[in-house]
DNA sequence: CGAATCAGTAGCATTTTGCAACTTATTCGA
DNA sequence: TCGAATAAGTTGCAAAATGCTACTGATTCG
């Protein structure tokens, strides 16, 4: 997408979705939060075909959720997320907490995110200036104008 | 998708992505969140193409996220979220809040999401257990086994 | 130096998406 | 109650995106 036609310019979330609403964005992106680094390691964890990483990388930089620079020993290329980028570990988390909770059996076993000392990362609900649990019935969505 | 040919079976991140990691499903959910009850107003406020609704619809369905039901007055068939696409609402929102801090230019207007009292939903920062913030830096996935 | 690895490209087949026109059932208004 | 408008899809075809396999030119390692 060519950033200004927008899906439905007036919504963040549409704006959101039309830069990384695609089947591997988002996985690229969870891979470099988690080291990823190389073109071959994002092919590696991913399991996408060559030349569809090769254009989500340069669309991913085009849009700002990577950099592109050249590692400390040895003239080779390494991916890293910007700060854009790395601001997407919400989405990336509320996505990974809403698997855990309706993607797997009971009882199935599954990856789980850790913070710096091993302790598992909480869930993580939506609360509102008064701290009351936000939802869909809840909110809704001002237009503008 | 037939559902157990994941991408990456261990990773809640990718099964969440399998099941809703395309254009139009997560938009379709957002209206859904909105208001949106009826294939006309779907396909009015998204603009996807008739017959892909009718397939993302079907899928949503199919995955547990809608359910159809019929009207209280008329015969008329409705789409409702089930409390699994309910529960999408913490990554619709982190999508919005990505976009408006990224997706727009300074200044730029878009719709915001508001609670019962017209009030702005706050910022909404993950954290550990310690009250921590958490990032992408600050955690690491833990694989199974 | 030679072999292996990395970071892509290129060509082609398959799948997905989009567009426009058509169909069938409801519903609304005179 | 009939006729028109609207709702909810379906169908066929064209265009775009994706995937697979093989190939290429740098790096780097032993």
């Amino acid at each position: 997408m060519n950033v200004p036609d927008w899906t439905d310019p007036d919504c963040p979330v549409a704006r959101a979705l039309d830069l990384i609403g695609d089947r591997w964005s988002l996985l690229v992106i969870r891979d470099a939060m988690d080291g990823a680094r190389s073109f071959t390691e994002f092919q590696r964890r991913t399991g996408i075909a060559r030349n569809i990483l090769t254009d989500r990388l340069r669309k991913l930089i085009a849009h700002g959720f990577l950099e592109q620079h050249t590692a400390e020993s040895g003239r080779r290329k390494e991916y890293a997320l910007t700060e854009a980028g790395r601001d997407l570990f919400p989405v990336i988390l509320t996505l990974r907490q809403w698997g855990e909770r309706h993607a797997f059996a009971p009882g199935e076993a599954h990856s789980t995110l850790v913070d710096q000392h091993g302790e598992p990362v909480p869930e993580f609900v939506p609360s509102g200036v008064d701290g009351s649990v936000l939802g869909a019935e809840t909110t809704r969505v001002h237009k503008i104008g």
